[in-house]
DNA sequence: CGTGACCCTTCCATTTTCTGGAAAGGCGCT
DNA sequence: AGCGCCTTTCCAGAAAATGGAAGGGTCACG
């Protein structure tokens, strides 16, 4: 009854790029083929605008339809992100690096950076007979939990560091450390250290160690990390690798 | 004097979208970064417009701006495109095949997809002590040139092969073929033997034998070529080796 | 230190593109 | 036939998009 949107204007509402936007959005990991009305539902769009929006995406080669009429992201899309230069460029240049990394200590790298409150992964090799970990390349994570997120908060900027902070703190093991105060001290430590330990933060049999990775002007920029069984070695032991690594791959950006 | 664009109406003049995926357009393997001016020059827009489109992209993570300023494709574009089941999804699952046949042959490894009417890189794996190829992950390449898009193109549908075959052909090297009926010829061929022969079609020191892969309709979904020397083997017999790779992804794909 | 040639950003009257309800056309199931 | 669900097209009305102009910044040159 008291339904905010019944009875919607006839003219335009919103600014039409940001709902064309909201329409990607609702493809997710899990989501990856939609029918239009999943679209619509999903970026709270009336069918015929959805509709509309899509057609043009679509023109372009944002979108695309399978045989069945079901709409998936476009290979397009997928070439121009293969364009961003912090994504695709940065994993190209650190790729036989972490190879290398994970020839040594067979065991699970993970290329990392941050957007925004969040890690991204942008490359991960599986150690064969390591711990299985529940990153995907291309998936989102929050700062607080993993080795390559507490190196790139601890070098982000003061507000990014209290946004965190301040916000509600995921929570996955008895272990996640959640008491800002806390996790103050082990941002302070990162930055003394030159790495990070996340000690099964995510998962109870994970630990991860990480390091930071700097472009040309000495900012960090992005993060390396190696995740290991709980109890498999000592976490410093590992740490001499991870920076190692981390100032190849800082040396070969500069170039 | 005579330029259309001269004095244009104030009110819009053609669609939102298409316009702020023009701008998109403008990044290319040779401009990653670029500056408001280039993006409006090279998308044909006015500055003003350029500028409140790029914003609204930038609020989205379409784009961001590095420490100078200059534009570049976002890292949500490209975490976006890591979605699309045709480009990443179709190369995890044939990543582990490429690579058996990349160690057996110890040679250039590529997968592709047709676009339109342009064969799209989706992964490439480099032979170390192979020929140096030209082709870049993401990129674009003629349907005629190369391997991948000879097996493409004889089994896309009439349509496509006449729009490829009446269009102009592309020309690389004196061993490339232009005439439509010498093409038509190949493409049978392809059909009937299940590989295709690229024999010094793009450099005169290369050679490249593809072969089709089948989706769960039994539709050719993509290719997969092994880029040699020309004169280091007999093609025919690699042949065996990429029909079988491509079989087994075929049979990745089903599952 | 003035001048020119680049950049980037904001403003606002003008205008036409965008909007979304409604209606109609599938397709599969009961 | 009837129902539920999906997609597609249509069109009068409304406001978002437009781009010229103006203002400000930086750098290089004379």
């Amino acid at each position: 009854m008291n339904d905010p949107r019944r009875g919607r204007p006839k003219g335009p509402t919103g600014p039409v790029i940001g709902r064309a936007l909201q329409l990607l959005d609702a493809f997710d990991a899990e989501h990856r083929v939609l029918t239009l009305s999943d679209l619509a539902r999903r970026a709270d769009l009336p069918l015929s605008t959805a509709h509309r929006l899509l057609q043009e995406l679509g023109a372009w080669g944002a979108v695309e339809r399978d045989d069945d009429g079901l709409y998936q992201v476009g290979l397009r899309l997928w070439e121009l992100g293969s364009l961003a230069p912090r994504g695709p460029g940065l994993r190209e240049t650190a790729l036989p690096y972490l190879e290398d990394l994970s020839q040594i200590t067979r065991e699970n790298v993970q290329l990392a950076v941050r957007e925004g409150t969040e890690v991204v992964f942008v490359e991960r090799i599986a150690g064969l007979r390591s711990v299985r970990v529940r990153t995907r390349v291309g998936g989102r994570w929050a700062l607080t939990s993993t080795g390559v997120g507490l190196v790139l908060l601890a070098h982000a900027s003061a507000e990014v560091q209290e946004d965190v902070l301040n916000g509600p703190i995921e929570h996955h093991t008895p272990m996640t450390v959640t008491d800002p105060a806390q996790l103050r001290r082990m941002l302070a430590d990162v930055r003394t250290n030159g790495y990070s330990i996340s000690d099964r933060q995510v998962t109870m049999d994970a630990l991860s160690v990480g390091a930071p990775i700097r472009g040309g002007n000495g900012e960090v920029v992005a993060a390396v990390s190696l995740v290991v069984r709980h109890g498999s070695t000592t976490p410093h032991g590992l740490a001499g690798l991870v920076r190692t690594c981390a100032q190849a791959i800082s040396r070969a950006l500069m170039a």
